[in-house]
RNA sequence: GCCGGAGUGAUGAAAUUGGUAAACAUGCACGACUCAAAAUCGUGUGCCGCAAGGCUUGUGGGUUCAAGUCCCACCUCCGGCACCA
């Protein structure tokens, strides 16, 4: 007997993947199509890990069994490959970012082919191809020109080390994602997305799709943040600020307008209360020190430090419009500035936060919604009451109910019903080098004119050094034969490069300044599944007839860390492409799969610095891939997070070998008995919507069952171990087409269709009847599948060792669940 | 604090959605083969008990003929958000 050698099997079934192109994706209209996709690798210089692999081995044997069923699969991989960690590791080794780039995916591609991945190479992209990022860059101009994208000079996130803004998708609570640094607020020239104005469809959308998982959608809501409420308008009292003094009024968000005679000051953020003084206010010297003191502590404040609640009394008052009452205005630490307008109205009695610092600071609390009315009289508060009730001492509001009252007062005193988001505006420049650049360019004056679309891509120059200039702008600011560009703007309002036939017809050219500032990462890794449907295109982001063959995502496999970046910009980018029709839906993936982490042995987190690292290329060379795709498949539930384990890993190993025997036994001229069949075409029908679930590591514990059936069997109709190799295939590609091979099929595995179960034989002839006495197992005994009712019955109370149970009693009721239990009721 | 998910043998886990809890795998024990070991094969393996039997799905209660599964309260762990007005 041959012995079971998988580096040979596998090079062998590798190399002629790759001659006969059994991946290579065709458009053909008339098959069902099928796009599986994994998220595309950032190639680092570490290589691929266990994670990557399980991804990829999961989404390769949903693709693989998709073709056996017929299905046209588009199955592509590409290379996220802009941002820090090239241009980090290219500023350390003095290496262009591009050619470590082009190094590492080499790595990657050869490693994703060891795990025998059927990837269709020839639709690979890479997000730092020109080619690729011109319709990155062509994107960016059609927001530019929609409104959506813009400059902004609020202070960003800025991080110390890394020299460059962030958008709040960034940070690790209060800290740079990358390097851990504590971010600081700076203002500086921001490029920015106005994601928020897709902010409703972004959630409401969430609702067409039944397939994502809760568990993801609300994710995706809390990070959105929208809650409703009104926005309301307090006049400051008039008289006791100098003129000069400019703010007349302060605009507040509440969600509870109807507790607004109940608002017994105001509160506003020390962000608010510095804008106060640079417009002209005078405040005391304390108030002065506490606005210092406040906003270096929350410069300083990590992320999940809840302070004391501080504040101090400004001296000026506003008037509730609701009553007209003058109620004073006060600083409080509590008060975001990055949220609302920086103020609120504080409603202590119905408001936890206000409550508190009420308490602290002896300011009134008037309860004016009342739980139980028509009470006599309110209970008297120990803690706010947040919850809805009659209102009280509210005017004519008095007796309304509170969900009602939210509207009749807003409209009242004459404010909106308006949304907040938690969701802020995308902060989408970086000043650094390795990343697309921004495609506009800015005259003398400092107005932006998009870059021509005859011009992208705006290819990302040659640069001397990749580092960042600590001054606040982009390495690409010190090539001045870049940034100075000759040229004119067009009659749309779009610069466009000086060529020589414009200076033959007389047209006037200057000099423009391009725009230094880079895309995030994300830019390009928003919309790059659209790219694999048609990705040679040069004429457009994705041809109409090819979009419309392809979209939507039919699967998308992932990470769980993706769910509120990624997967929002995903999402936001595509409604966009939407709405100006380039794609004809309005969602891109129609399941979402996460991926649970993989741990290192013991459950910690794998790392380099605790040294537990399982490289996928060693285990592959001492088991084979196919047993690393077993394993990482039945290691348990997709979805979960799990610690490797090599010894299991020896279980999944032994599984292959055991079926490689078992070939030696198999016999042409054997028929397959009635429990065979029973149990192959059972696992026929649990293996094919197992995968379909992703629930990989049930279908592979069928595999096994049938396995040792078969195992157990003198004599192995060949016919019976030809399906179980076909519904091994998606799993274990190599050794499944070798035995295929050896068993002396001459059609190609890969072509092969997956098998179909007979309904006729999935069940049993016989039934293995329970009987519980009073819900207690007593007995079991088998009867044919056909047996009636009544039959079931009087056998049952015929066996002696139910009869024992009985103790002699008559069963008050017998309830029998047909083919399975039959509970007797006694007293 | 709020939202989402989970808690089952020594371990990874399974359980047709209310119907025989622990399938499958790992580990362990014993046995066969072997001079021996590995590999392989066989048997056993939730807990208590010699047995009959009893107990067992984080804890406590409930609904039901029947609960890992449904309801109520609580505890623990993981993930997301967090002074969001």
């Amino acid at each position: 007997m041959k012995e079971y050698d998988p580096k040979k099997i596998e090079a062998k079934w590798q190399k002629k993947w790759k001659e006969f192109g059994l991946s290579r994706t065709r458009d053909d209209p008339k098959k069902p199509k099928c796009y599986v996709l994994g998220e595309f690798p950032y190639p680092s210089g570490e290589g691929l890990h266990t994670g990557h692999t399980r991804i990829y081995t999961a989404s390769d044997v949903y693709a693989r069994m998709k073709r056996m069923q017929g299905y046209n699969v588009l199955f592509p991989s590409g290379w996220d490959a802009f941002g820090l960690p090239a241009e980090q590791f290219a500023i350390k080794n003095k290496v262009h970012p591009s050619a470590s780039v082009k190094k590492n995916t080499e790595r990657y591609r050869e490693q994703m082919e060891c795990v025998g991945l059927s990837y269709d190479w020839e639709r690979e992209v890479n997000t730092t191809d020109p080619f690729y990022y011109k319709w990155t860059q062509w994107a960016f101009i059609k927001m530019f020109e929609k409104g959506l994208a813009f400059q902004s000079f609020e202070p960003i996130n800025w991080c110390m080390t890394c020299q460059t803004g962030l958008a709040n998708e960034d940070l690790e609570g209060n800290n740079c994602e990358r390097c851990d640094t504590p971010v600081v607020k700076k203002p500086m020239r921001q490029w920015m997305i106005r994601i928020t104005d897709y902010a409703d469809r972004l959630i409401d959308d969430l609702e067409t799709l039944p397939e994502w998982s809760e568990a993801i959608k609300e994710a995706q809501r809390n990070w959105i943040g929208r809650s409703e409420g009104a926005q309301i308008q307090f006049l400051v009292s008039s008289g006791q600020l100098p003129e000069k003094f400019l703010i007349q009024d302060i605009s507040v968000f509440t969600t509870r307008p109807d507790t607004l005679f109940g608002a017994t000051f105001v509160a506003i953020s020390a962000e608010l209360a510095k804008q106060w003084l640079d417009a002209g206010w005078e405040a005391s010297m304390e108030v002065h020190a506490f606005i210092e003191r406040t906003l270096k502590a929350e410069a300083n404040r990590s992320f999940d430090e809840v302070p004391e609640k501080e504040g101090i009394a400004t001296g000026v008052f506003a008037v509730n419009p609701a009553n007209n009452e003058k109620i004073p205005i006060w600083i409080a630490n509590y008060v975001l500035s990055g949220y609302g307008s920086g103020a609120i109205m504080a409603v202590p009695a119905h408001d936890e936060r206000d409550f508190a610092f009420a308490k602290k600071y002896k300011l009134p609390i008037r309860m004016v919604i009342c739980p139980n009315y028509p009470a006599s009289h309110c209970p008297i508060l120990d803690e706010a009451y947040a919850g809805s009730g009659h209102l009280v001492e509210s005017g004519k509001f008095t007796g309304m109910f509170s969900d009602d009252a939210k509207k009749a007062i807003t409209a009242f005193i004459g404010g909106k019903m308006t949304k907040q988001y938690r969701l802020k505006d995308w902060v989408f420049s970086r000043q650094r080098y390795w990343g697309e650049p921004i495609p506009v360019v800015h005259d003398e004056s400092g107005k932006v004119y998009p870059v021509d679309e005859r011009d992208l891509p705006v290819v990302l120059p040659e640069v001397r050094s990749y580092a960042p200039t600590g001054t606040g702008e982009s390495p690409l600011a010190d090539i001045s034969d870049w940034v100075n560009a000759k040229g004119y703007i067009t009659e749309r309002g779009t610069f466009k490069i000086a060529e020589e036939k414009d200076a033959l017809k007389g047209t006037e050219t200057k000099i423009f300044r391009r725009e230094t500032n880079t895309m995030p990462q994300w830019a390009g890794s928003s919309w790059y599944y659209l790219r694999f449907m048609d990705p040679k295109n040069a004429d457009a982001l994705v041809g109409k007839d090819k979009e419309k063959y392809w979209a939507p995502v039919d699967v998308y496999v992932g990470g769980a860390e993706h769910v509120t970046r990624h997967l929002i910009y995903a999402r936001f980018w595509h409604k966009f492409l939407f709405d100006i029709g380039v794609v004809s839906t309005l969602e891109p993936f129609t399941r979402r799969k996460g991926v649970g982490l993989v741990l290192g042995e013991g459950g910690v987190k794998m790392s380099k610095r605790l040294g537990n690292v399982i490289n996928p290329d060693d285990i592959i060379e001492q088991f084979g891939a196919d047993s690393l795709r077993i394993y990482e498949m039945f290691m348990g539930p997709f979805g979960q997070a799990i610690a490797w384990s090599t010894d299991n890993l020896v279980g999944a190993r032994r599984f292959i070998e055991r079926i490689w025997r078992l070939k030696e036994r198999a016999h042409r001229e054997v028929a397959s008995g009635k429990d065979t069949e029973l149990l192959l075409n059972q696992t026929i029908k649990k293996v094919g919507e197992d995968i379909e679930g992703f629930a990989f590591n049930t279908a592979i514990s069928q595999l096994m069952i049938l396995l040792n059936h078969l195992e157990k069997l003198e004599k192995v109709p060949s016919h019976a171990l030809c399906s179980f190799v076909r519904l091994l295939a998606p799993f274990a590609p190599h050794v499944a087409n070798e035995l295929w091979e050896e068993l002396g099929q001459e059609t190609s595995l890969d072509n092969e269709q997956w098998p179909l179960f007979d309904p006729e034989k999935i069940l049993s002839d016989e039934m293995t009847i329970a009987v519980q006495v009073n819900g207690k197992l007593r007995d079991t005994f088998s009867s044919p599948r056909n047996t009636g009712e009544e039959e079931v019955k009087k056998a049952a109370l015929a066996r002696p060792f139910v009869h024992k149970w009985l103790e002699g009693k008559t069963p008050i009721k017998l309830i029998y669940i047909p083919g399975k239990i039959l509970n007797i009721v006694i007293h």
